[in-house]
DNA sequence: GATGAATGAGTATTCATTCAT
DNA sequence: CATGAATGAATACTCATTCAT
């Protein structure tokens, strides 16, 4: 008779909010954010459409906490020392642990090309993106030009263009491109370029 | 109505679906096929919606020759015989042959990058896309293992990579990665590459 | 559970009740009845929405306890005897009387205005309004009968609209047309009619 | 086979605009803006909802343009000189000029109404009613003023109170308050209180 | 060839109400 | 007594497509 605790309707509230984000992640990533009806969204999480808008304020709002919680996934767990200089093992290292979170998060990686694509579907994703890549691309610059590269910046272009070209074949072709074998390769030649 | 009339209809009629064409190219690639009305193609085309009906099927039927005529834009200039093995500096020309491609089809190509990330709008695509890059792979392939690569399918491999971050990157920064001084750095970066 | 306890509950129930009508006035008045929704008034009130739903059957039957309330405070006041005839100076009283409840209930009177205008809003409101209103109505026309009009029911007429109009005006433009100047000007009005 | 002439279209666009309109107006005015739905404007002007919205930009705006149209046929037929000093004939003129157009406005009287009672509706309404009313109570006041009456602006009050309180009687209950009878007393009775 | 009026199914969103706890 | 999760029907609005002219 006692209406339930606070901490149990969080509890409540906290699941529901996760299917629906784990189900949305699904249907935005795989179809595109204007394609998928929030109709799509509520059947597939087994709610009712009505109450999909008691956990979020619209259908943008869902896709502006799956940005969040998909910076949070994917660049929360560097926590980079952007200003460290690495040894060449840690920046094999550090790359593996790229691959490592690209594996973990391919839906979140799929849904981020989508939205580079089409900036207006989310408006302050590119910036928030770029300034969460922003230390990364810092250390590598500062690896590159501690490993003696006569040509840092061209090194870094180079170097960050294959690694995104990776991600995105590990995203839309991962039968031909396998992360696995693809990390080793990526790491090899990353050293011949900085080597020259 | 002599022939010379019918003919002059027929250029009418070309000239008219162009404009439609090069319109919706426009808007699909940058804000995306379900996020363009027919209504803005034809207002943008300055046209009556049910003239863009009297030239094309239906808008799935504009997006599927915008494709067809992508592809034939971006691989036809090449003709290529996949089984020739090119010199280091026909490999250069090769990569600057496709760079030139990318900066004159700009929008071709970041109307294809949405669609390989999201395959069911033209179902076809994917497929059509790896044969129409078949022989390109099968042509470095065979550059790379004639320069002595001792991994010929891992560098290829990295090398593709490289070159489609490339292009992303063209596609969605070219402020922050200008082409024009990407492609001498990855010409420089796959030499290195294969050469170990 | 002795008599008291229960009595408390009751005391305790009343107040919800109160709280819940209070907030609904003010907003069924404000912003109308369809424009209101249940959740805002168990925002406001500080309640939730099911317990709302424990004092009330349905949003309706609290307009239709709000009215019937509202009825009460403006009506029960007066207790008029229709049928005794008035002095002026009695006449006078009665309408100050009246300006005096418009003050108190000037939200009450909102509603009424808007009710009024749309009846379907709640079916029997017209007809109780005037119902309740009948006796006033006797009773004006008693006084200005007795006070040697030769139109009486003309004047009738013409002093309702007056009296009507003047509440109208307190209720939507009250710093144009202040309650307490206008009391003192119509009061004087009347016997010009009259008295003509 | 040939397009329709733009003069057709202008004809088409013009009716049907037309029918929405008054159809609206019915429902508005009787049913109120919040409570009557596009569907049933659809139905009972026998379109589709879709072509009402080929012809309005939202709900909304039928209101907007409801209420510009409202405003022109009940202010635009004055006209007033609002410095000319009317006779007693021109006053009585002017106020059965009053009640015509009110006989022949009586939907939009009760909209207007309604948007008086809830100004958020349509958020310039009173502010643009004040403003189309303005010659008018000029108007009224200098009259007042010449007919030599030693309290003028509260003569104004209560006058505009009257007339305000008759065009609602009129509009809620003209069974009870027919205006042809109202028209005649309320303006014997304006004189009776200006001469006092 | 060309127009834009017209449709209807679909979309995002709201909201009164119910109910398990 | 009290909560807020859950529903489903309704709402405003959009849009690909058709068609009479």
């Amino acid at each position: 008779m006692s209406p339930r605790t606070s901490k149990q309707f969080d509890k409540i509230r906290q699941e529901k909010k996760e299917i629906i984000m784990e189900v949305s992640l699904e249907l935005f990533a795989e179809n595109g954010f204007h394609a998928t009806s929030v109709s799509q969204i509520a059947k597939k999480a087994g709610i009712s459409k009505g109450l999909a808008y008691n956990y979020f304020e619209s259908k943008q709002d869902i896709l502006d906490e799956l940005i969040t919680h998909g910076f949070d996934s994917i660049f929360q767990n560097f926590d980079i020392n952007k200003d460290e200089i690495l040894t060449k093992a840690e920046f094999a290292h550090f790359i593996k642990m790229n691959f490592k979170l690209l594996r973990e998060n391919l839906k979140h990686w799929k849904l981020f090309f989508s939205l580079m694509l089409q900036p207006q579907i989310a408006d302050t994703f590119s910036k928030d993106y770029q300034e969460k890549g922003a230390p990364m691309f810092q250390m590598l610059f500062n690896f590159i030009g501690s490993q003696g590269s006569n040509d840092t910046e061209g090194d870094l272009m180079v170097i960050s263009a294959m690694l995104e070209g990776a991600f995105l074949y590990a995203v839309v072709a991962p039968d031909i491109f396998p992360i696995e074998i693809m990390e080793e390769k990526i790491i090899n030649a990353c050293f011949k370029i900085i080597e020259g």
